[in-house]
RNA sequence: GCCGGGGUGGGGUAGUUGGUUAUCCUACGGGACUGUGGAUCCCGCGACUCGGGUUCGAAUCUCGGCCCCGGCCCCA
């Protein structure tokens, strides 16, 4: 019988993982500069805990199952929701504001493609309890610090403030579930549903207007002033839009300029409130959003206090498709500094007593252990990119010698197995 | 869930108007070389995605499943 592994996953082989671990590790400094601590969370939690609040669409894309407890629960589809519920949990009490960040796989039942997986993974940050918008400047601030450590040039930041549209749309008298509608076309970006499902709602050709050209604003600061003029009678977009412009100057303060404001973006889920932000690397076709954040109101819908936090998450396996792309690969690490190879039976042993001491000092050794032709081990070492092999032979173990081989030059000469430590001090 | 393109040894491929034993490269194992790698030569290993149909005969035609790739929906 021929098991497969299942749809939408993949199997990270060695030189796969380096990378990834080589760009895990990259972001995890980078996080851990700004002061976020790691924390980690269930592969599976209450289904209720998605369900609750993360919009319609979600619910149909998770993998849920009873266990036989007969408790509903679902593999995590995102990370946001479990940190909340983590915060609820735990850390309420503890001094704020909290700086958090996670990298783990989540679960979605969707059609594969280029870029989208069943089981993917994200890597992000949460900041509990700061100021808006300082602390929005912050976590936008340190995921272009992240794309830039990591080599990367290509990409976009777009920032928004779901304020702006939603004052207006308040303004106008329109329902909860109406505005939820309408904010899920206007991140479609599909203008003539919009115009449409305006018209459905019976939103005032003024009104409509305003709409219409606020999703299409986007440029640099001078969005901002143009903005302003639109809508200039509607005090609640007034100071969303004030936010907006707080956060840019605090971003420029950070010494980031790069960015794009784009009123038109709206988040597929349903929770967030205040400033969103994307990040596209355009080169990655139809799935090019490596990134998306902003600020949430979920601690409260879960019943904690009224704190206000921000996100953000990379998309993990786009961000490497992106770096794979970029050619922004770093070199990967060798398997091996050394090999020991006993060139019979005899030396075996003694082979393996001296790679233990290797071991012992951190030196990364292959023993042979499987009496091979020293031929074929010194071709083993070769394919492993050993820098260095031992040969432990007999002419030599009579003096008390080994033989060591510097595989890129080929040079070798003979050493007394007590200078073995001092010779690989260097390494 | 929908549309389109695919699936041949471990990896990359040739072959597809149906017709002997399925091509080549590479990797791997062994040997030429009894203690010296990345070279050469020889030998070996190993594949038609799965199931049904048409046929004397299917890698090749046909139907369906599975999986992969690109796109839609949605999303990271």
């Amino acid at each position: 019988m021929d098991i497969q592994r299942p749809r939408g996953t993949r199997d990270f082989l060695f030189d796969d993982m380096k990378e990834r671990k080589q760009v895990e590790d990259t972001l995890r400094k980078v996080f851990e500069t700004y002061g976020y601590q790691e924390i980690k969370t269930p592969l599976f939690e209450d289904l209720n805990l998605f369900t609750m609040k993360s919009g319609e669409g979600i619910t149909e894309q998770i993998y849920h199952f009873q266990d036989k407890g007969g408790r509903d629960l679902a593999l995590r589809p995102e990370l946001t929701a479990p940190v909340a519920r983590l915060y609820i949990n735990e850390l309420q009490k503890r001094p704020k504001p909290l700086k958090m960040y996670y990298f783990g796989s989540c679960f979605r039942y969707e059609r594969p493609q280029k870029g989208r997986w069943r089981q993917f993974w994200q890597m992000g940050c949460e900041l509990i309890g700061g100021r808006s918008p300082d602390c929005e400047a912050e976590i936008i601030a340190m995921s272009a610090h992240c794309l830039e450590e990591l080599g990367l040039e290509n990409f976009e930041i777009h920032i928004g403030n779901l304020g702006i549209i939603r004052g207006i749309l308040d303004g106008a008298g329109v329902s909860k579930e109406e505005q939820d509608e309408i904010m899920a076309i206007i991140d479609k970006g599909e203008i003539n549903e919009l115009k449409s499902t305006l018209n459905k709602f019976n939103i005032s050709d003024k009104i409509s207007k305003i709409l219409l050209t606020l999703v299409n604003m986007q440029g640099h600061q001078e969005i901002i002033e143009e903005t302003k003029k639109i809508v200039s009678d509607n005090e609640d977009s007034l100071k969303a839009l004030q936010e907006l412009k707080e956060l840019l100057d605090i971003l420029e303060a950070f010494g980031f300029y790069k960015y794009t404001v784009n009123l038109g973006i709206a988040r597929g889920l349903d929770y967030y409130s205040g400033v969103v932000f994307e990040i596209y690397v355009h080169d990655l076709g139809a799935q090019k959003q490596i990134s998306g954040g902003g600020t949430y109101n979920l601690i409260e819908l879960f019943g904690g206090g009224e704190v206000e936090s921000t996100g953000f998450a990379f998309g993990f396996d786009r961000l490497m498709e992106c770096v794979r792309l970029c050619g922004a690969e770093k070199e990967l690490p060798n398997t091996v500094d050394v090999v020991v190879a006993p060139i019979s039976n005899d030396e075996k042993f003694k082979a393996i007593e001296i790679a233990q001491k290797l071991r012992k000092e951190g030196i990364k050794t292959d023993v042979d252990l499987t009496g091979k032709k020293l031929k074929k081990i010194l071709s083993q070492a070769d394919n492993l990119q050993a820098e260095y092999v031992i040969m432990v032979g007999a002419r030599e173990l009579k003096e008390n010698k080994i033989t060591i081989k510097d595989m890129k030059s080929g040079n070798q000469e003979l050493l007394l197995l007590s200078q073995i430590p001092i010779y690989f001090e260097k390494l």
